[in-house]
DNA sequence: CATTCGAAGGCTAGGGGAAC
DNA sequence: GTTCCCCTAGCCTTCGAATG
């Protein structure tokens, strides 16, 4: 699905800084800070790794970050490691560098806890822009929906966006407008959406309307393929959890998505057949001693550059995964005891002696690698590196028993950093059912514990159902609920009490009551006189009464369902027919949904190989208020039905510049207290027309970096040479890895290890490949 | 002074649920 | 499905106050 051209430079180097269409980003993700903060020995690992990915995004010239969530470990972090995490930042995200990239979108709406860009802060001085979603770890909470990372958002250190309201009632709804940037004549879209419950997300993709994608509208001067559309994500992707989210959920018109949560490093670009590529970086630091951690962690460069012969066409792309060294070694082994000859079950003693032996060998293992990858005179300062994480996982299953795990590992205190948990024993199913004399036991125990669980089970149903019932029962009657519907107080009980919220009656309450409020001032303005206002407030509060329910309804099965009859309520809320249902009577409700005539015209899905950009097939629409039609289309499986064209968010001169804001501040503290009119009110630039991108493209690189550093210039250029040998020094070390550690006598590993994808044109097959060493640039066919 | 009693804290196992 | 973490119950020990 990509085309491929060979780069203009002949190696990944990263020392030079990017050209002036070349915009390069730094990618990491679930840096978990904090992580093991009461374990003395690893309390620094999340630290010294996030260290190193700023050091790295120094050294690489990279225009700025992108986290894609979990950047703290825990959704309060405590005092220290916030103090640490703003260490690390403060040093790495401020300095007088100039900003070359530029977000031309509206920054309100991008991030609307700051309003701005942090490299437009007068007052903070930010030389790398960070931005950033959050995660399952450090999710907004509370009653001001606040994240962690607002902490850092306000103090200018990063640009936090992705997080969403969920406002919109029923599913809830998402609004997906990206951060659009800009860099010479390169342009990039970055959507970001921070972490939501897996089934609620799971619930809106499949929900008509409620996830909703904003693009940059098509005009003569901008064509919406010229921009480069990356999405980070942060959700469960595996197939382990069953509300996973699917990359079918994606558009296909998006390029590159970057997925936080799974730890597991699966950083090289995949493509889902006929549409993106995503890039799983994986977590900078081992949270848990599974199979999947002790992969090579790594963080990635993105580099995207126009095409200066067709600017308007798609752009080139490329990425180049970068090795963490920093982090410490893990190995991880499973083994079956009833697998190993040597091994007697009755022989206590050879079995701890083996399980010893084995340890060693990790360790040494452990030590070799730490080795090849640093200077040995690291490898014995660094305790981390030193101290490696062990995990031999045994499968005891064949009559053999345990030992305990911690009198075991005190052989190992002082030689690996998890001596309590290094042994973790366990017996698998399959074998258990083959040893013969257990096996009837064993099936007795399980017929038993299903038969528990299933009780257990249907004694929640039970309680669930009973609820329900009683809401019903006792508070539907004529004059039970008045402004509630039973399925929202059922909703809401069953809220609070299996899910422990205890503001959700509240909640339903005020939400209920606002609703109704507005709903009666709205009718009550019409009214002439008061009996006539009476009948108005009767019939909007009857009307807000039939109003679907914004909980899901108890004992929904099949939620994920778009074609469920719950699901179908809710897709066709819009409608006045839906609404006009009783809320009891899904199916009603649901059968009159689909008559609703689509008010634009629907794209059915085809297949990928002949699938086009959608932007273009598309009438672009100047006014965004058009998106609440979006609602009534009736194609549920078409991504494209929920794209939405931004009306041309796009501006160039219209915010003041770093320079002229900062000069600007600076002007009014010196002089007696002057009109705030001083800064240039960047409201009226806003709704610039299509004018804007030609004069934008115009603008060439130099020109944003001297307006934006104009103040700058002079110190920015004196101490370009003294960050030089940072980035030099950073390049020595691949070539000094190559050389200590060259155990598979490919270099291709040092940079990015390809499994399977190689320098040798596969690419030309597979159209996958865009990795560091081929140095070829991907493209969008479209364009 | 010895004994008894209760409070407080440490430790462990197990359950539940979140994370992956 | 596995792993990890948090919470809780239950058990034990220690300590101090009350009692005889």
């Amino acid at each position: 699905a990509r085309l491929t051209m060979p780069s203009s430079t002949t190696t990944t180097d990263f020392s030079k800084p990017p050209d002036a269409n070349t915009l390069r980003v730094l990618i990491a993700t679930d840096t978990h800070l904090g992580a093991h903060e009461s374990n003395a020995i690893r309390k620094d690992d999340a630290f010294l790794a996030f260290e190193e990915i700023f050091e790295t995004a120094i050294a690489a010239r990279v225009d700025c970050v992108f986290l894609a969530g979990d950047v703290f470990d825990i959704n309060k972090p405590s005092r220290e490691t916030l103090v640490r995490t703003m260490e690390i930042l403060r040093k790495h995200a401020f300095g007088d560098k100039p900003v070359a990239v530029e977000v031309v979108s509206d920054t309100k709406e991008n991030f609307p806890s700051r309003g701005i860009v942090n490299y437009e802060d007068p007052n903070a001085n930010v030389a790398l822009p960070i931005f950033s979603i959050h995660g399952n770890h450090d999710d907004p909470a509370g009653e001001a929906n606040l994240s962690a990372m607002d902490i850092l958002a306000q103090a200018g250190l990063v640009n936090y966006f992705g997080k969403h309201g969920l406002g919109g009632g029923g599913a809830g709804r998402v609004d997906l407008k990206p951060v659009l940037m800009r860099k010479g004549l390169t342009k990039l879209a970055l959507y970001g959406l921070g972490y939501i419950r897996d089934n609620r997300l799971h619930q809106m993709f499949s929900v008509k309307g409620c996830v909703r994608w904003h693009r940059p509208a098509e005009t003569s001067d901008c064509a919406s393929s010229s921009w480069f559309n990356v999405m980070l994500i942060h959700q469960n992707r595996a197939a382990h959890s069953k509300n996973a989210i699917s990359d079918r959920y994606l558009p296909e018109w998006l390029d590159y998505v970057v997925w936080g949560h799974e730890h597991e490093c699966l950083i090289e670009p995949t493509e889902v057949p006929g549409g993106f590529h995503i890039s799983q970086p994986g977590s900078s630091v081992v949270t848990s001693l599974i199979e999947g951690e002790a992969k090579e962690k790594k963080i990635c460069v993105l580099e995207v550059k126009a095409d200066p012969e067709n600017p308007n066409g798609a752009p080139y792309w490329r990425t180049t995964a970068i090795p963490l060294k920093s982090t410490r070694p893990f190995e991880f082994e499973q083994i079956a005891l009833a697998s190993i000859g040597e091994l007697e079950a009755t022989d206590q003693k050879g079995l701890s002696t083996y399980l010893e032996n084995r340890v060693n060998a990790m360790i040494s293992r452990a030590h070799k690698k730490a080795r090849e990858r640093h200077a040995p005179k690291a490898f014995d300062v660094l305790d981390r590196l030193n101290l490696p994480l062990i995990r031999l996982r045994v499968d005891y299953s064949g009559g053999f028993s345990t030992i305990n795990p911690q009198r075991f590992g005190q052989k190992f205190v002082g030689k690996v950093a998890n001596p309590n948990d290094i042994l973790l024993f366990h017996k698998s199913s399959k074998k258990r059912a083959g040893n013969g004399m257990d096996i009837y036991e064993d099936m007795a125990q399980e017929d038993e514990l299903a038969m528990e669980e299933e009780a257990q089970a249907e004694g929640l149903l039970e309680d669930q159902r009973r609820i329900d019932r009683l809401v019903r029962e006792h508070l539907s009657a004529s004059e039970g609920l008045q402004l509630l519907t039973s399925n929202d107080l059922s909703a809401a009980l069953d809220d609070f009490v299996n899910r422990d919220e205890k503001t959700a009656i509240a909640k339903l309450c005020l939400t209920r009551l606002k609703d109704v409020q507005t709903s009666v001032n709205a009718e009550a303005q019409n009214a002439d006189d008061p009996t006539q206002l009476m009948t108005k407030i009767q019939e909007a509060v009857e009307l807000q009464m039939k109003k679907p329910t914004k909980h899901k309804p108890v004992l929904e099965e099949n939620a994920n369902d778009g074609t469920s009859a719950a699901a179908s309520k809710r897709r066709g809320r819009a409608s006045t027919a839906a609404a006009a249902a009783d809320v009891e009577n899904e199916a009603a409700a649901a059968n009159d949904a689909p008559t609703q005539p689509p008010t634009q015209k629907t794209t059915q899905k085809k297949p990928a190989a002949t699938r086009r950009a959608p932007a273009k097939k598309k009438t672009p629409t100047p006014e965004p208020e058009v998106i609440s039609d979006v609602d009534d289309e009736d194609e549920i499986e078409d991504s494209d039905a929920d794209v939405i064209p931004l009306s041309q968010p796009v501006k160039t001169a219209a915010r003041p510049s770093r320079a002229a804001a900062i000069a600007s501040t600076r002007a009014m503290r010196k002089q007696t207290p002057s009109s705030p009119s001083e800064v240039p009110d960047s409201e009226d630039e806003f709704d610039a027309d299509d004018e804007v991108i030609e004069a934008s493209d115009s603008e060439d690189d130099v020109g944003i970096a001297s307006a934006r550093g104009r103040k700058r210039a002079a110190p920015a250029a004196k101490k370009a040479p003294a960050k030089k040998p940072r980035a030099t020094t950073s390049r020595a070390k691949a070539p000094a890895r190559r050389a200590t550690g060259d155990d598979s006598g490919d270099d291709v590993d040092d940079v990015a290890p390809t499994r399977g994808r190689s320098t040798r044109g596969t690419q030309n097959t597979q159209g996958t490949q865009n990795t560091t060493q081929n140095n070829t640039w991907g493209r969008s066919r479209r364009g």
